[in-house]
DNA sequence: TGAAGAAGTGAACAACTATTCACGCCTGAT
DNA sequence: ATCAGGCGTGAATAGTTGTTCACTTCTTCA
């Protein structure tokens, strides 16, 4: 062989590579998954639409990977929410919270990633993608029925009804409309929050006091 | 003219339209909305896909005339199941666990009303039929705040919450796979009842009595 | 510098279905 | 019986995009 790739040649590759994710990722938050179209991404991503072949074996596989990034860093964040809190409600608190603010930050990325219609099948990645935030979650259920603070019940589906209650009041099609008003936003994610705090078998009083310690922390990500 | 449609005309063609609706429906009860193609539900409906045309403008609006039919028999049920309960607090369990039961007892028709994918825009209906649901809810929990069982919040969003909780958790793609077995179904739906009860604010033990005596009659349901 | 091979290109292709429409048949009035 | 006109038909059409591939350009190394 007279040709092998050279360090910088590597590296030309991967950016090529995560320019074109980003600029799948840029069309979805910008005109939802619908936007994210072969040619549409090339443009972006300053490339033909042949090379995005050589990338992606297919545009499934672009937007799976898409879902798979995106999912990797909502885990992460709810993660680094969670592990702050002073204890098992309170990291609760703290996940659904950056859930909330997350997906409110990013309506259509979120709605695009989670729900909204594709022409290609996707729902392994979104299947996998759901599995990992639910399984965080109930996670911290668990952790806090373990401490005392909850009843017993079946954290599995309770962590999956809670991100329901979450995506389809925050991003589904009944969601309030102004929540580009800061104040607004504040008290939807509260309102979330308590609801699914309470759904899971916190007290309401305590509840509310989770709830405003858990926001404080979580408005820096607003602006995020 | 010469030609006036004769009262027997008219119910055969009224009698068309239905089997034609009905075949949708029986299509996307089967497969989802990716069945339900003109020229297949032409095929069941023994008539050709150009005889769709003549009743219905574009597939969009056969399958918003489907969403509509099945949101008004969903809607009609709630009613039902709510308007038999001694009170306020039991109403909001009867129609919680009566779409809970719905869903479950007609998945695939379910996820295609919601959330399934469709090539073409059926957004207005499914977001009136959502409407239509998530306000009789809401009024269902208006009740119960008004009568003093619950705090006082935002009933909209409170609606929109439980049933986006309810849809995940039973008929999203985490849900529990053997929901055929009669009594872990009725497990789920007592769970996620008693999940959506204490999110608006009944204190646990009240809602697990409510969750009781709500499953009893819904059972009925199940079968249909 | 030139050969070998990888990477990039974009126009052409393919596949899938909703939709159309020219034609023939049936229904209802005279 | 006959004709006027709506009703039913289904093959042909059309528009949309993902995907391919023959060709060009660029990179590496003897």
């Amino acid at each position: 062989m007279v040709y092998r790739r050279t360090h910088q040649v590597v590296k030309r590759l991967a950016a090529r590579r995560s320019a074109i994710l980003a600029a799948a990722r840029d069309a979805a938050a910008e005109g939802g998954m619908a936007a994210v179209q072969i040619a549409p991404v090339a443009v972006r991503a300053n490339v033909a639409a042949g090379t995005v072949y050589r990338y992606f074996p297919s545009k499934a596989e672009l937007i799976s990977e898409l879902i798979a990034e995106v999912s990797r860093d909502e885990l992460a964040a709810i993660r680094r929410a969670a592990d702050a809190a002073p204890g098992p409600s309170s990291a609760l608190a703290g996940a659904v919270t950056t859930v909330a603010v997350h997906v409110l930050s990013q309506r259509k990325l979120a709605w695009g990633i989670l729900a909204e219609p594709v022409d290609v099948d996707v729902s392994v990645s979104r299947l996998a993608s759901r599995r990992e935030i639910s399984g965080e979650i109930a996670a911290r259920i668990d952790a806090a029925v373990r401490a005392g603070h909850l009843p017993a019940q079946d954290t599995a589906l309770a962590a999956t009804a809670l991100l329901g209650a979450l995506h389809e009041s925050l991003v589904g099609p009944l969601a309030p409309e102004n929540l580009d008003d800061p104040a607004k936003l504040r008290d939807a994610v509260q309102t979330v929050t308590l609801l699914a705090l309470r759904a899971v078998g916190v007290m309401d009083a305590r509840a509310r006091g989770l709830v405003v310690q858990a926001v404080l922390p979580a408005k820096a990500l607003v602006g995020a």
